[in-house]
DNA sequence: CGAATTGATGCATACTATGCATCGATACAT
DNA sequence: ATGTATCGATGCATAGTATGCATCAATTCG
């Protein structure tokens, strides 16, 4: 699937990808609260104003592109057969996202980046946040589209607050005692499983 | 327990208290984002120097007294029975929260008026889930203490994240549906039973 | 009573974020 | 091909948040 862009696109693309990395590489040498936006701006060869022409703040640069894991999961939910279980569908949902952002994120470094920055800067812990609540927004909504007759809203938000919030807290507590990416995969299954337990 | 401060410390709580009370009506007047922290100080007649003193950021005046709350939950599990079930204790302990926030907030119309604006003032509602997430971390460590035969740190976490994401996501939902405050209650807790249900 | 503590203040400043007008390159229709 | 519309990038101006620093004045304590 190669998109057929025109130059205008390509060229927008290229800036964006030019803040991208020189935000990364700037927040690695000097620390997050260390580096500006007219900093950033700068070393992409672009005007500051530039830079919120493509992010909305300072903190949305190093979660570029998280919405696309989240289509990836509504697409999922989408497609599913209608006799599959609940908890199941979710389960390869979520597994999938976290396997994307694994594969997209860990060549670049990204994902070791935002995960160390967020512990210690309140402000991009706080964005990232407000993107997993209307994440779990649009996934609630996705699945009581796809079981109808088996989900009112309040009980598919719940499920899926729950698989969320029981994910990402045993993610970053095991972040946050220094456990690998191989502990921290297997502390977000076992929280997947736990939930999935509730769910007849 | 009356308390007996000196005038200093008085006099402080009363600027503090004044702030929050000019807050709230300036929010409810003019809407959180046409609002300014010099406003704020004007109307509660302190310098605006003065409003960062006693809040760290614009949007901690309207989470005032979330703290209390939480020290609340921490106590009733740090003074549970060894014998009582694992997910009875989390659910006495979110009830009870979800208690005293009715009866402490419901007088001033601060609960209310927080809700409203967190729908709509993503700042709000970033800090708002920010304050979510450490007292969750708290919560989980409380609860492993608690059982630390029965509990590791891992699945304490994920147990509470499960149950905070499953409670706030469900009242969001109703509450967005425009549902009432009997409604909101009865859907937070539909939510923790289902997840009370995924521990042995 | 004198001295230390501490809340409040004023001033200066860095930075984020947005609105608005404009320029210029690309895209498109005739 | 040429004129026109679109849209990304830019510069300028500005509002507003938040912090550091020096200072004043009231309370607290020795």
């Amino acid at each position: 699937m190669v998109e057929k862009l025109g130059l205008r696109e390509r060229k927008k693309q290229r800036t964006r990808q030019a803040l991208i990395e020189a935000a990364v590489r700037l927040f690695e040498n000097k620390g997050y609260d260390h580096v500006t936006v007219a900093e950033i701006a700068d070393a992409a060869e672009v005007s500051p104003r530039t830079f919120f022409l493509h992010f909305q703040a300072k903190e949305d640069v190093l979660l570029a592109n998280a919405d696309l894991r989240v289509d990836l999961a509504l697409q999922t939910i989408a497609e599913c057969r209608a006799e599959e279980r609940l908890p199941e569908l979710l389960v390869r949902a979520m597994d999938q996202m976290i396997a994307n952002a694994w594969d997209s994120d860990l060549s670049s470094g990204l994902a070791a980046l935002r995960t160390r920055l967020a512990a210690s800067v309140p402000a991009l812990q706080a964005r990232l946040l407000q993107r997993y609540l209307t994440a779990q927004a649009e996934l609630a909504q996705a699945l009581q589209r796809a079981f109808p007759d088996r989900l009112d809203a309040i009980t598919a938000s719940a499920l899926v607050g729950a698989m969320v919030g029981a994910v990402s807290a045993s993610a970053l507590t095991a972040l946050q005692r220094g456990d690998g990416p191989a502990e921290v995969r297997n502390a977000m299954r076992e929280a997947m499983a736990l939930v999935a337990r509730s769910v007849p």
